[in-house]
Formats: structure tokens, sequence, C-alpha cells
DNA sequence: TCTGGGGTCCTGGTTCGC
DNA sequence: TCTGGCGAACCAGGACCC
């Protein structure tokens, strides 16, 4: 199937058996960081960390030059500086990110109509199709590694196997920059070895769970009784994980592009102990998702609430409403209500975010918009609601984000929306 | 080491209507 | 009129993913 190389990375070179494995699993190496240096070619070679600031911030992306000194995803960036204090650090530009993983996806449109997202950098295709019209697996595969490396300038990665999940375990252990195909005969043996984290669900709880019980490899469950792992992790999980370390993934690739939540949350630079402040956030978030709710045009039944407090406890409210709503005022008002039903207890907030869940619409309702980036309309929904709940004023400006490109489209705007 | 932000999904408890 | 059983919906919390 593959062998390991000096990088540590398992990758295919010449020929293998890739009869039964349609699926591919595309992976862009380090991506924020790669477009950072492609931006910038003064970047290449060094130490290049994309992520929030020193304080409170963590690593979003790393390339590999930084990763040698230990640097990795989601480690705090004070940590990162400390192991790397030579690293350039960059403040993600998620609107360049998503040009350039726009024209991935498009690239990977020309192979085969089956693509599933997964994130940003990362994508799901079935070839199973193309065979005829472009080739085998294999041939596909290193089709689109050589155009993301010609058309874009990027690097990815691409696993191949006989199932989804295989596909994305195939594509993690090729990476940097390699293509792994994983035969469909060669599947078992080929996760057996792996570490029960590599499996689809198992993260650090889960993990030293099924430790507690001597299952720390996928070939631990891949021999693990039924009944015993259904006794460990639920009978559900028990069930998937097992499927999973036999290679059994039902999943088939499918466009699922309607969203189920819209949120915003804030980690706060340092912990607010002012409710007028609280309330003012509250305030923000609430406006942001009932903004993006309309101009997607999806109309929430649920809201809810999450309070960080300064201990990491984390509380969540909700509400569900009657009838669906994107309207500020019905939002931020909830939102409030949501928020002052959290008990404290004198701690400093840490976070606070608020989250619009159980969408409804998404294109059929076209009608229904309200122009966010018209002040005249958050300050009534912030005086309202402040007055009704007792604060002060909160200025309009405060609430609206920079940058925003809504088009102001008062006729389609109906009557008694906000 | 000390933990972001935007998500999805699952589970268990509670409430409510039939 | 009251009560118990049951299922659906709601709510809250948590694990996990990128």
């Amino acid at each position: 199937m593959g062998k390991q190389d000096g990088l540590n990375r398992q990758i295919t070179e010449g020929d293998v058996d890739d009869s039964a494995t349609p699926f591919l699993h595309l992976d862009m190496d380090a991506f924020f960081a790669t477009v950072e240096e492609l931006d910038d070619p003064s970047l290449v070679g060094k130490p290049v960390i994309v992520g929030g600031s020193a304080g409170r911030g963590v690593v979003s992306a790393a390339n590999y030059v930084a990763r040698t000194f230990g640097v990795n995803s989601a480690m705090p960036m004070s940590v990162a500086l400390r192991r790397c204090p030579t690293a350039i650090v960059r403040r993600p530009r998620f609107d360049r990110y998503s040009e350039v993983s726009a024209r991935v996806f498009h690239l990977l449109h020309e192979f085969t109509p089956k693509v599933q997202p997964l994130s940003i950098d990362e994508a799901f295709c079935d070839v199973s199709g193309a065979r005829a019209l472009l080739g085998r697996p294999l041939d596909i595969a290193r089709a689109i590694r050589e155009r993301v490396r010609s058309e874009l300038g990027l690097a990815a990665s691409i696993g191949v196997a006989s199932s989804m999940f295989v596909a994305k375990v195939a594509g993690s252990r090729a990476k940097p920059d390699g293509l792994l195909v994983v035969p469909a005969s060669e599947t078992q043996a080929f996760l057996a070895p792996l570490p029960v984290t590599a499996l689809w669900g198992v993260g650090a709880v889960t993990a030293t769970r099924l430790a507690n019980f001597g299952l720390t490899s996928i070939s631990d469950v891949q021999l693990a009784e039924q009944d015993a792992l259904a006794s460990i992790v639920g009978e559900r999980l028990g069930t998937h994980l097992r499927n999973l370390s036999l290679g059994i993934d039902p999943r088939t690739i499918e466009d699922r592009s309607s969203e189920r939540s819209i949120g915003r949350s804030n980690t706060f630079g340092t912990d607010l102990d002012d409710v007028t402040e609280m309330h003012r956030e509250v305030l923000r978030m609430a406006t942001d998702v009932s903004a993006r709710a309309r101009r997607r045009n999806f109309l929430a039944h649920t809201v809810t609430v999450t309070v960080r407090l300064d201990d990491w406890s984390t509380v969540t409210r909700s509400h569900t409403f009657t009838d669906p709503t994107h309207a500020t005022k019905v939002v931020a008002t909830e939102a409030v209500r949501l928020f002052d039903r959290v008990e404290l207890h004198g701690h400093p907030v840490r976070l606070i975010g608020v989250r619009l869940e159980n969408l409804v619409g998404e294109g059929d309702l076209g009608l229904l918009w309200e122009d966010e980036d018209d002040g005249h309309d958050i300050d009534d929904i912030v005086d309202a609601v402040s007055e009704r709940f007792g604060f002060g004023t909160v200025q309009a400006a405060s609430l609206v984000r920079p940058n925003r490109s809504a088009p102001a489209n008062k006729a389609n705007r109906p009557k008694g929306v906000d």
C-alpha cells in the first residue's frame, strides 16, 4: 500500500490496487500558513504561525518550519512563542482563505460532481463515476495534486480508500504533501496499529475511558467484544467505533450545504465583571447572528446563550420560539433574558456566545430582508432592549462590525420585521 | 501549557399533551 | 375528576471536529 519515509509519513509510490477505492480525501497542508507564504514569499523558509493575540489566542495554523519547534494548532499562543520565539505571527484572514478554498473546491468539481467539503481546507470526493473518463482513482488523485500545485501554488495531501473514514485517515498519514492509497483488502491491517484517537469520534475523554479498559489501539477495538465496548462508551458509540475500526463506514458523499446553526462567541481579553458590559456583548452578538440569518434567508426556532466564567465552567440557556424568527429585536430581547437567567455567583465572565439553532428556510424566504447596515434600525433595537432591561445606552456603532457588504434592499423588506 | 471560534451531534433529564 | 404511562419536544451539558 505505502511506505514510511523520512518525514514519518506513509505514501504510495508506483502502482497499487485501487480497484475498490472510490473515495478521496483531500487536505490542504498547513493551509492558512501556506496561503500567507503564497501572498508574502518573504515568509518562505521561516517559521510562520497564524493565530490570535499572544494574550489568550491560540494557534490556528503553523507551517512545517514552525512545527519543527514543537508548535501545533490549538496550542496557546503564549506556549507557541516560548517554543519558537522567532516565529512570524499573522492574524487570520478568513476572507482570503475562503477565496483560495473556493478555487480548490471549484477545481475538484472539474473531476467529479460528488464533492463534499468538510471544512475550509478539506473535502471528500467520490470518483467512482469518473473512472471511464479520467482513469483510476490513483491517477485522478495524482492529477488533482498536480493541478492544485501548478494552478494555485499549494500543496495538498490525498488519501484514497474504500470508505470516507479510511480515506481521511490515509490522507492524514500522507501529510505533508503526500498521497496514500489503502487497497480495500488491506484496510483492517492499515488501521490496526493506529491509536484509538484516530477513530472519528474519539477525543481525549473517550480515549481515557477506553484506555482504562486496556483499549489503546484500533486493533484493540477490532478485537473487543461488542457488549464490552457498549458498556464502556454506550451502545451507539460502541457500534460506531467498532464499525470504523473494521473500515466500515456507510456514509456517502452528500452535498449538505444547509447549516444547522449560526453562532458568534467571544472570549474577552480581560474577564468582564460589569453587567452593563456583558449586556452590551450579548446585544452585539445577537445583532450579528440575526443579521447573518437574514442574509442567508434562515429563520431560527431556538436561541441559545453560552456563558463561560473565569473558573472555566460553562453554562447555557436556550429558548425555543413559537414562531421562528431572525428579527434582531426578538433575538436580542430573548438573548438578554436568557443571559440574565445565568447565575454568575460573583464570577467574572470569560466568554459570551449567542447561537441560533433549529434553522428553517434557506432560499425560500427571499422576500425577508432587513438591511443590518442601517444604523437607524440598530439604534431602535438597542434603545428598545436597553430601555426594557434598564441598562445604559449602547451606541449602535459599537454593535455593527465593520466591512459588511450586504446590499441595501429596502424594497424586499417585509413590514413588521424588526 | 492552559486552553479560540464556529460548528455538529449525542445524551439524559424535564415538561407537556394525549 | 384524577392518575399513570408514553412519546415528543424542549432544555442543558458535554464531547468532538477543524
